[in-house]
DNA sequence: CGTCGCTTTGATCATGATCAAGGGATGTGG
DNA sequence: CCACATCCCTTGATCATGATCAAAGCGACG
């Protein structure tokens, strides 16, 4: 049996890749259609297939147009593989990944998925042809170096139940990003191992942590779905601050209205 | 006591900003006194010293021209804190720091430190100005994600053993990277609760793991320094790659001469 | 109906946390 | 030059979070 996300949002989405930056990241028209013309040769994946092998030497990022995946690196001696990231309908991958003479990290779809390629050659140029479109990737991908650092702290600092719960919200937060409509309902397929694997834990451990939150009345596990009760709640209940997802947007980033640091002239 | 480590590395450094991405990235020679321009206004600061308090809001960032520091952040209900980097001589802070509406984390000199800042304003405009200089910096924040990921690996599926002696050789790696000569020795003060911190651990922990790390002869403490013995023999027996820290460069990134990906036609 | 993939549950174990006390080095003021 | 304080490391005893191993349950699907 599987586990789900559902949430009961509903809205308009746009191309997934434009959609995902214009939350906060003005986009201009031209803008848009040279994102449409970089990832053109999309492809579909069936699920559970690895579209990049860590190991492998290609200088390619994707775009995740339709779906869901999962970064992820295997560990010698029989030791469990973590999973870095749960990818989400408009996420990019393999950067940093590719940067290095060998991807560091496998790419997994975990349902069935729509894959955009870009060679990274294209998003380099972008730094001369499109200074504008690549410091808004600049800033999209700082953004993900905060969600790591949230991560590490987790992992580090925090309890099991914590970090499940935390795991839970940050999802929650990252679907009601990108939404929904009904032909495109969320629905992620979430084992338990997979949450096991993201947050450093064993999968029986998972399943009692899941199951004292169902206890205590914070999460429902009816059938495929994990429901949130109360996100308030669970919220309050673990310390589950969102910032961390919320960067600023460019043009505050640019005002430099801001006030200077006080320790400098 | 401080435990420091220390190497026997003689190195001829520039200017640490523009040595730092030397290594991988070729300069221009315009682009040197570029970044040189930037860094102007910098400050002295006594070993300590918080220069960014998380939850502050200010547009800056800053480069580590001498000494060492710590990124961190403070946790809640008593808990530790958690240090998610450490800073050399020539490391920036800041990104993706400064990105939010106030700043996720802390940063404070574990050394007598010289500090430049750069309002984030002047970064950006390097986007619009100097298209390739901005690529770089693209480029070198980009492997600071790899180092975060490399991290969340460690502290989720590692044994405190192997934490600590990849922090180690981590550590090495990066002080061989930047080098000393005579007049910047590189001497660290680590203390054990600071590596504590990095790695989610109890600092009485982290002692007995060193007192067992130097039984077995694969480290020497000796008054205020950590040897690494055999950087070897210690890497093989926790399985240490540092491929993560050794991007390729800009030229090989650029070079579109690379296969592509086989499943994309 | 049987297999497969995933979850649940139990029993036991171990890694590492916590708490507490002591020690050694360094610095500081009298 | 000594007394004292501070900071950090060490060590011991006990505890707990979460791992491991094993077996059973339960849908879903062919």
């Amino acid at each position: 049996m599987e586990r789900s996300v559902v949430l009961p949002v509903s809205l308009d989405a746009g191309t997934p890749l434009t959609q995902k930056l214009s939350q906060c990241v003005p986009l201009a028209a031209n803008e848009i259609q040279l994102l449409l013309d970089l990832q053109s040769g999309s492809r579909f994946f069936r699920r559970g297939q690895d579209i990049i092998t860590e190991g492998q030497d290609y200088r390619t990022l994707f775009i995740l147009l339709e779906g869901a995946a999962i970064r992820y690196r295997m560990l010698r001696n029989g030791r469990r593989r973590h999973v870095l990231n749960v990818l989400l309908r408009g996420d990019f991958a393999g950067i940093p990944d590719c940067f290095f003479e060998s991807n560091l990290y496998s790419i997994r779809t975990i349902t069935d998925s729509l894959i955009a390629p870009i060679p990274l050659v294209r998003i380099m140029n972008l730094f001369q042809t499109h200074p504008k479109l690549a410091a808004k990737l600049f800033w999209w991908f700082s953004r993900e170096a905060a969600i790591h650092a949230e991560h590490l702290i987790s992992v580090s600092r925090r309890s099991a139940l914590e970090r499940i719960a935390h795991f839970l919200l940050e999802l929650l937060t990252r679907l009601q990003a990108i939404g929904v409509d009904d032909e495109r309902p969320l629905c992620l397929p979430l084992t338990q191992e997979l949450i096991a694997d993201a947050l450093g834990l064993s999968t029986s451990y998972v399943s009692r942590v899941l199951c004292s939150l169902r206890g205590e009345d914070l999460i429902q596990i009816k059938g495929k779905i994990i429901v949130i009760n109360d996100a308030e709640a669970l919220s309050a209940f673990v310390d589950y601050e969102p910032n961390y997802l919320k960067p600023l947007s460019m043009t505050d980033l640019l005002d430099d209205a801001r006030p200077q640091h006080p320790l400098f002239g």
